[in-house]
RNA sequence: GGAGAGAUGGCUGAGUGGCCGAAAGCACCGGUCUUGAAAACCGGCAGGGAUGUAAGUCUCUCGUGAGUUCGAAUCUCACUCUCUCCGCCA
């Protein structure tokens, strides 16, 4: 959420950087920027009556403490009610439909954010690592994994529903070792401290975090409770200080952890409808940062360097992309998405999202910090990215390590996770 | 699922209709003392909002929301959450 002070007195600025984000909400801005100075005005006149009103009511209790006559003052009081009739209840009403337009507005994005309309515009920051060359046919792993017997979709589809897999075997200990291996390098080598948060989150947490309340058909709601199926960490690990105000010293905080996470894909029926690209259930670390508003951008370039690490020791091809201004997601300032290269595909695609959110969640959620110079309290930035997508990366360990044989190879940092070296059929 | 207890500032905790945005302690910040530190002593220290260049003034907030009253942390109602006991259960 945009601090609403901020928005107005910052229109023009705000509306140049907003007509490059895509279905920018152009009415909910029109109606916060136009109602403000009516807000005001309101707040103005509700408290001048409350004024008098404390003023006599202060009277009356001397009054009556030395004995005196209040009934005057008492029937004065009355009247004041009655003049003021309504203008609180109006007050809170837009109030109310101030912040309902606010929370859909999106954040303000960093000046490096390229202008752009979607994902094709996104700029190019670096390439590690080159796609190898097959002298064999290649299978993409779907497959490589069928084939092997370590991926079951069809049975999967029957007890649940498409988009649901299985892993057997050596792949559901590929997917282990995967979540270990990720958990254990942020916690040892980046400084993370590891969690691991409920599966559900409330409405006031997905507010909080900007998954509502605009994007709750992407959500899996459980029925009669106010709980949604979480589709992130980001979402119970970034709450976990909600409406808390942190020492100066708890500042940044680093919390890595492992979930699955639940997205009902809701418009994305025809896309990634082979594999396990596209899942409604999906294994992540997550990364997910609070830190001092002075040095979030710093912060963003270590937690995505922290992810990245993660496909540098496991030896598979990526390139780092800057979202273009279209391609950016609603609360984020500035996004980095890594992309593996899949044989298969022939292409790079995303298995992680880092991005710095500035005080956007922050404002939302409540999260705040005691500056150690005194004064009031500030918002903490958070930041959070993928470190990583452990299915998209069982995914690229398939398709970028098979051999001629239809077996697997297993990335020598992963080893001593998955206690093999290959897979081969196991049907 | 049944019964009971509770929710007050960063923390502990007092406060049952006006003198309470709130005692006291801890933590924290500044100062005195000290070669330095500790201790001791002195002072400061909740959050949101309106207005103002500022100092300040006003307003709201004692889990949340309604209500009673001239006046509510305190009384009433609903809700949420926490804890204890019983039942059930991995």
């Amino acid at each position: 959420m945009l601090d609403l002070r901020w928005l107005v007195e910052n229109e023009a600025t705000y509306k140049n950087c907003l007509k490059t984000r895509n279905n920018f909400p152009k009415d909910s801005l029109e109606f916060v920027l136009s109602k403000d100075s009516e807000r005001r005005k309101l707040i103005q006149e509700v408290e001048a009556f409350r004024a008098q009103k404390n003023q006599i009511a202060k009277e009356v209790g001397q009054l009556k403490r030395t004995g005196g006559d209040a009934s005057a003052l008492m029937e004065k009081s009355i009247q004041i009610s009655k003049n003021m009739d309504g203008l609180d209840a109006k007050l809170n009403e837009l109030n109310q439909e101030i912040e309902n337009h606010l929370l859909s507005i999106p954040n303000m994005l960093h000046s490096d954010v390229p202008e752009g309309k979607g994902a094709e515009e996104n700029k190019l920051i670096k390439t590690i690592g080159t796609p190898r060359k097959f002298d064999f046919d290649i299978k993409d792993h779907h497959d490589l994994g069928v084939n092997l017997g370590i991926i079951d979709f069809d049975r999967a589809s029957r007890m649940a529903s498409t988009r649901f897999t299985t892993l057997v075997g050596k792949g559901a200990k590929l997917e282990r070792a995967l979540i270990q291996f990720m958990l254990d390098l942020h916690t040892e080598k980046h400084g993370y401290t590891e969690m691991l948060p409920p599966l559900m989150a409330n409405s006031k947490a997905l507010t909080g975090t900007s998954q509502l309340p605009k994007f709750k058909e992407d959500l899996f709601k459980i029925d009669g409770f106010d709980l949604f199926l979480i589709p992130t960490a980001e979402v119970t690990i970034t709450n976990y200080f909600r409406e808390e105000i942190l020492g100066e010293d708890q500042l940044p905080s680093l919390f890595t952890g492992y979930t699955p996470c639940f997205r009902s894909e809701a418009g994305s029926y025809g896309k990634d409808t082979r594999g396990l690209i596209r899942q409604h259930q999906f294994d992540k670390v997550e990364l997910v940062q609070f830190c001092h508003p002075d040095y979030s951008w710093q912060a963003h370039e270590l937690l995505t360097s922290a992810a990245e690490k993660v496909l540098e020791l496991l030896e598979l091809p990526y390139q780092r992309m800057l979202l273009c201004s279209g391609d950016t997601g609603f609360g984020a300032a500035k996004t980095y998405d890594l992309e593996v290269w899949l044989p298969g595909q022939s292409a790079y695609r995303e298995i992680s999202s880092c991005s710095n959110f500035c005080d956007f969640q922050a404002r939302r959620a409540g999260i705040r910090f005691k500056p150690k110079e005194g004064g009031k309290p500030r918002f903490v930035h958070t930041l959070n990215g993928s470190g990583l997508a452990v299915g998209r990366t069982l995914v690229a360990i398939l398709e970028n390590y098979q051999e001629k044989d239809g077996s697997v190879t297993i990335p020598k940092a992963l080893q001593k996770y998955t206690g093999f070296e290959r897979i081969e059929s196991q049907k």
